[in-house]
DNA sequence: TGTTGCTATGAACTATAGTTTAGGGTTTAA
DNA sequence: TTAAACCCTAAACTATAGTTCATAGCAACA
């Protein structure tokens, strides 16, 4: 049977704070949720299927503008499916972009704690330290270590 | 010859405004850089190699609280190396775990350029618009797309 | 020598994404 | 029927990461 959830049960199966939660209705992103008489929130499952979606456009950095325009879209039917398309295919370009970012940024990271890890980790620093302190005083600029 | 650079060029070769510079400046990331008597800084070539690993670390969601602590322990010398290699330790298992998460949702969000992409993209969207209806309606819950 | 362009600081301002507070209704279970 | 546990809104507040502005001092070149 199709059950509903209140805004503590949303909360606790996203991992979001029931503030978020209110602050994202407030926002425009959560316009399928349905109130009671009492004005409680009351949301069913295909809701939680659209706020799955919302999760995953927010953890890949799609701004809270851009998901709400998103999500206009989907209320809006089946006319606007291109449009939906074309945001999704730029916002896709951006993620991964942006994951080859990470990837380059973490290969450096990653020789950064080779070099503390290594065993002549102390040499290594100190001839860093001594190299910097040589071109500093080449240039007759302050030592940066001191 | 080791050459310095203006934070102009700085800049261009960082692909960042002069303002942002500053900002780091003024947040402690760049306590290496030294300034002329006119108060201009003068950018020496490990300041560069300083800046890169700074962008680095914000391009991977470091804020620049934690770069600052980081860069504070870099300038301390060879005794800070262990707490170095930890931060960033600590660090690369929170960009693996944002990778990850990354990867996961860029997944579902091909699943739905997927759907919209076909074919039968109305037929699948119409569906689903009835599913809910039909589901909202079960539940004495407004129609969303009305 | 003056004009143009670069640099500096401090303070105010902006944007984004929430969180907290105040004040007040609702639901549930003893 | 009342206390505890929910829920609501509006508005103020916070944190983060910058950007912009006002004012003013250097630098390079015609």
């Amino acid at each position: 049977m199709n059950k509903t959830y209140s805004i503590k049960e949303v909360a606790e199966k996203f991992a979001l704070p029931i503030s978020t939660i209110r602050y994202y209705d407030k926002k425009g992103l959560l316009p399928f949720v349905s109130k009671n008489k009492a004005g409680y929130r009351v949301f069913s499952d295909s809701d939680l299927q659209f706020i799955q979606t919302i999760c995953c456009l927010k953890d890949t950095g799609m701004s809270i503008k851009k998901i709400q325009k998103y999500i206009e879209l989907c209320m809006q039917g089946s006319t606007t499916i291109d449009d939906r398309k074309t945001l999704l295919l730029q916002h896709r370009q951006n993620v991964i972009q942006k994951q080859k970012a990470i990837e380059k940024s973490l290969k450096e990271i990653d020789q950064k704690i080779n070099r503390y890890a290594s065993p002549i980790s102390r040499d290594l620093i100190a001839a860093q330290i001594t190299y910097v302190q040589n071109e500093k005083a080449s240039l007759n600029l302050k030592d940066p270590f001191s």
